[in-house]
DNA sequence: AAGGGAGCGGCATACGTATTCAGACCGGTT
DNA sequence: AACCGGTCTGAATACGTATGCCGCTCCCTT
């Protein structure tokens, strides 16, 4: 078939004898449209190669069957880059969406300037999936925006009742938790934290706070010189571990706020003459593709992100389906490899 | 403003005391607008929250001003994995299609069966990019297809006479000829190759030529023996080179035709207590963001994906606005790390 | 003063589909 | 024979925007 004059539904209705509107409906799968009717329709569908045009059906029906991910990042030490745990995410999204027949639209801003998330006004997308780490300052006000435009939306981040819109998080306490008895469990008892643990990075601050339950409930001190900040870029986490080893305090181990974070501190140790993990051990979370194949295979705690793409994908259905849809809490998972 | 109902450009028109197509000119920037016409249209369309209607602009225009982006892969060993090189694109091309006036749907199939691109009928999407590896006889009856439907598209592959539609990729030859006269530089003279180099992975193929080029200029004689299949995953690269060591032929280092392939072969290597680069050295290709993580960071042959993003976004607008585009051919660039 | 061109904006309509409403037809009931 | 319920289909129209065409106004030209 050459690339003739669109086929529209008209064309098909003529073949077939019968009006535009009966093709609509048999193509659609209308139940009042006789068996023997729809076959014709379809048959003669397939054979002048018709499609839908989305574009017509959306604006009929006042939806377009599509998703808006916007994947954001605070700091953009290269402009092209994405934070790789929520790249991982892109896989599971994409077949939770194809599964329920939605299409997705994928963006990529700065938080901080310039959100033009107008994807759901403009009727491109139905609903929009954040992920990103960014200052929960700037980004709360983004929320509120989306909030007060009654927009359909669901976020990757901190689950807690204060968060604005429907939340899908991983057990960050949980897992900071399992991290610090892990370690622990090793004989450690002066753990430093990297990563900025203030309310601007709930996730940073809850794994944090797991981390100095189990330490007083096992007796030990919570040592505020343990704690440097870093968000979640290797550099970041190089530097971190740089100014922690500067310091010149004592430490046995090292619990990184990221994966990102924890490979970064691994160069400074190295570069330290520090044996990972025989002088000190060293943990990360998040269980990016990486982890698995630094120098030494990093011990991390585990974000299952494969069933966060399909919970997100589903919690923001369901919402635009208005079906009741409540915030989730997935279990994270330690996975011990080499370096704790 | 709450949930109201849809704001349309009767709507503003109304306010600006002007009709309807008024206001799509002056939004639109037509020049027979005149200038305080528009700035009155616009300042009352930014007061009401209004957006253009994507769909209906769409249907009316016959044009989406999107693109759609089709990952794919041929074997799915865990299926949501995205291929890390080609989807270290996505940033790249996300941002060019920004800076150009584009949205981007994005989805992921299997190359063999079920090749849904019916983005460009269904008037979703203006044309499709490409990106993935797969056996490339299967492929090319997915893109006489795609030609014979008259289909915008762009892909990320081996650049040939041969190659159908518009191909973009970089020059795998000459990158298997900088990586071959680097490790013969180093004194290594017994090279394998990893990778399927039949007709069916042109871009292994062409690699292998390259390595084949400078052996044979250098002297060495081209063996077969050194020669193991393997596709592009980790999996299949520790076979591979677990294969070429039972074969028991001497070999003092390996060229992997993808660095996924290359950080396999490290982990037989390690386990057969082969030291990199002291025994073999090893030498990758793509330059994805985990091999300077590796336990021993890759030496590899980079691919410019941050500007391959761009000249595959340029390449498939240029062809949808009916500009004359050819097939682009972009440098590699050795980068040298800790493995040769 | 008449004619003409430029500048601006409105009218009508097209894009292709989905839905509401009404009608046609058929078989069966009283 | 009139009526009725059920099944299927067609006519009309709405969704919101963009554009071809025409007409109006104003000013400049001769």
């Amino acid at each position: 078939m050459a690339a003739n004059d669109k086929v529209t539904s008209f064309d098909i209705a003529t073949l077939a004898g019968v009006s535009q509107p009966t093709v609509s409906r048999a193509l659609r799968g209308d139940k009042t449209v006789s068996e023997a009717t729809r076959l014709r329709v379809e048959a003669i569908a397939r054979q002048l190669n018709y499609t839908v045009d989305k574009n017509a059906s959306s604006l009929r029906r006042g939806k377009s069957n599509t998703l808006a991910l916007l994947f954001f990042e605070d700091l953009l030490p290269d402009e092209s880059w994405i934070n790789p745990f929520f790249l991982s995410m892109l896989g599971p999204i994409l077949q939770t969406c194809a599964k329920r027949g939605y299409d997705l639209l994928t963006s990529f801003q700065q938080l901080s300037t310039d959100w033009h998330v107008d994807y759901e006004d403009s009727r491109k997308a139905d609903g929009i999936i954040l992920l990103g780490y960014g200052d929960y300052e700037i980004y709360r006000t983004r929320l509120e925006q989306l909030v007060a435009q009654g927009t359909h939306f669901v976020r990757w981040g901190s689950v807690d009742q204060h968060a604005l819109g429907m939340t899908i998080g991983c057990d960050n306490r949980r897992g900071g938790r399992d991290a610090g008895a892990h370690l622990i469990a090793r004989g450690c008892s002066r753990i430093a934290f990297l990563g900025d643990a203030s309310s601007h990075y709930p996730e940073f601050r809850d794994r944090y706070a797991g981390l100095s339950d189990v330490l007083r409930e096992a007796g030990h001190a919570v040592d505020p010189g343990l704690h440097v900040d870093a968000l979640s870029t290797e550099q970041s986490g190089y530097e971190a571990a740089s100014r922690l080893i500067a310091r010149g305090v004592k430490f046995d181990a090292i619990f990184a706020g990221s994966d990102l974070i924890a490979i970064g501190a691994m160069r400074a140790l190295d570069e330290h003459g520090l044996s990972v993990p025989g002088d000190v051990a060293l943990i990360g979370f998040d269980d990016i593709p990486a982890a698995s194949l630094t120098r030494q295979p990093l011990t991390t705690v585990a974000q299952d992100y494969l069933h966060a793409g399909e919970v997100l994908v589903d919690a923001l259905i369901g919402q635009i389906d208005r079906k009741p849809v409540t915030p989730t809490l997935l279990a994270p998972r330690l996975v011990t490899r080499m370096t704790a």
